[in-house]
DNA sequence: ATGAAAGCGCTAACAG
DNA sequence: CTGTTAGCGCTTTCAT
């Protein structure tokens, strides 16, 4: 099939086991040989065989990526986060796409497409009791989580409630009173994300002694569709909010379309704050609470591999906070 | 270290061959033996090494995707497609970012990663004569392109002459004269989807006798930012167009941006059309021509496992297109 | 239909 | 520093 690892030591006459030294840098090598057998490679084109490597030595190289969404927005940049680190390290990533509490089917788990494949799992924004994470988790393998948190898990997210805080506040701070909401989903599963968010804002409110109106909480469900009715919901309340916080960039894109097809117009009318930092968000001036995505995937892989190269050294990674900026444009303003 | 085969042998009084038979679904095993084979080896859990596997089979059982941006809209779509096909058929799926025409590094190239490691390649977008996308084809892998054609190469694609026309002509129906474009970019490396749909562009202005004047042809590099910057070299020429084609949705996004800035109306005007389908372009009120994204993934990555399972049978995939369709929104609108 | 035996190509002790 | 010797856990002829 191909050149093997004893045509190279043929080749350089050596043995195998010193190719396989010399080849992946192992300190004990003869400088003169090593150059000798990286030549005889380079002239035969060598490739070691992974299946080949992995069996003999029991790590696989690669690391699993578990996400709902592939194709969202902040998937897909945490994933490209990810990448760039793994890549760098040699690292193989197997993209794995999971239903979120999928109905038990008779394909296998997210958990058993793992087993004896991957060295580490990293999951990307899943509700954290979702069955199909606790499984993964159950599998014993280094694990690292992007934009969820759970207790003893190591993984990195935002501060949600402060982001929360940090978007209201600023809509506090323009004069507004009447303050609406457009949150993720009332029936899905206890996602840190969400409970949080919803927390700082409404410790702002209480804090300035505002308006709780239960009316004024919406839910878009985290989608462009899903924010525009929130909107279109609060708008057409006997007293609808001068304000509103979306907890997603794309919830808020939708609230932007629900006002401009009111005829009003953001930041002058009714202003809108989003969290994310989205890129259309700037091309659409949304006020929003930027969080370094693509970093936090990286991150996160970093600290997967940490815990992998560790071996039995224990390093103690816990939760990361990553920093978020509240960036301010034009689809808020002064309460009018 | 784990269960292995022949635990499971034992377990159930056979041989590890038959094991392996009857566990992967070959024909001559009996029911019988094989029922039971499949409860010893639940009631151990056992489940197959895959480098054990591969080694000893000579296939990996997994298909890389290389793509140049991960994050980006389309690609993020393509790969959503690509994968939800490649998991269903039990394949692994690894992703590779690769940097367009890169400088060439110290780094392994993406052929290099790719050797005795896969079965296959799906590559998204690359120009063909990058030197990264010959390096893979010179691999001799069963390949899939998505969104570029090379002569050869099955893959899939839409037809992008046809789809410029379809925008072009659909602004020319409205009564537009004096129509501008938004390409990618000059330098870039021959990309055929950007030759097409200039030249699509043009053969309709050609049919109805309109001016193709140069300067109304700009670049906005496939990016929203770039858009924007196309869009206010356009509005700031002596005779600014009173339509705009833009080859992709997120350049589109940047010249409706440009346009609010400069206090101009989408679709009254000034009209704008791109191409995607963007999730987006709704809620921008974007008149665009949607191509179907998560399924031309779907597509490609079917015909490369079908390439691969035909082993000798020789398959003819050839070049898929797939059709396309004008999705008039508010952003165009008669000539005033 | 099942078993025995021989690898697949590499790594990892263990000697030397 | 280098070679020898065993496997890693599975698949695959080839017998039976």
């Amino acid at each position: 099939m191909g050149i093997t690892i004893r045509d190279v030591a043929d080749e350089a006459g050596v043995s195998p086991a010193t190719v396989s030294r010399a080849l992946r840098g192992m300190p004990n090598v003869n400088a003169a040989t090593r150059a000798r057998i990286k030549a005889a490679a380079a002239r035969l084109d060598y490739v070691a065989s992974p299946s080949a490597s992995r069996l003999a030595s029991g790590r696989t190289g690669s690391i699993a990526v578990i996400t709902p969404y592939i194709s969202r927005w902040y998937f897909a940049t945490v994933l490209s986060g990810v990448e760039s680190v793994l890549q760098a390290a040699g690292m193989d990533l197997l993209l794995l796409g999971v239903v979120e509490s999928a109905a038990p089917s008779d394909q296998p788990s997210a958990a058993q497409r793992l087993r004896r494949r991957v060295d580490g799992a990293l999951i990307i924004a899943m509700p954290p009791t979702d069955p199909q994470i606790t499984e993964v988790l159950d599998l014993g393998l280094p694990t690292s989580l992007v934009g969820v948190t759970l207790e003893g898990v190591p993984g990195v997210a935002i501060d949600d409630v402060q982001a929360a805080r940090q978007a209201t506040q600023h809509l506090v701070n323009l004069g507004h009173e009447r303050i609406g909401m457009i949150g993720g989903s009332t029936v899905e599963a206890h996602f840190t994300a969400e409970t949080d968010r919803e927390r700082g804002f409404r410790e702002v409110l209480t804090a300035h002694g505002l308006d709780n109106d239960p009316r004024l909480a919406t839910h878009g469900y985290f989608t462009i569709a899903g924010g525009e009715r929130a909107m279109t919901n609060l708008l057409t309340q006997p007293r609808p909010p001068t304000a509103v916080f979306a907890m997603s960039d794309e919830m808020a894109f939708g609230a932007l379309r629900s006002l401009s097809l009111h005829g009003l117009v953001a930041g002058r009318d009714v202003s809108i704050v989003g969290i994310d930092g989205h890129d259309v968000s700037e091309h659409l001036d949304l006020t929003t609470v930027v969080q370094p995505v693509t970093e936090m995937g990286s991150v996160a892989a970093q600290s997967l591999l940490d815990q992998i190269g560790a071996g039995t050294q224990e390093v103690q990674p816990g939760i990361v906070r990553m920093p978020t900026q509240l960036r301010v444009r034009g689809s808020t303003g002064p309460r009018s």
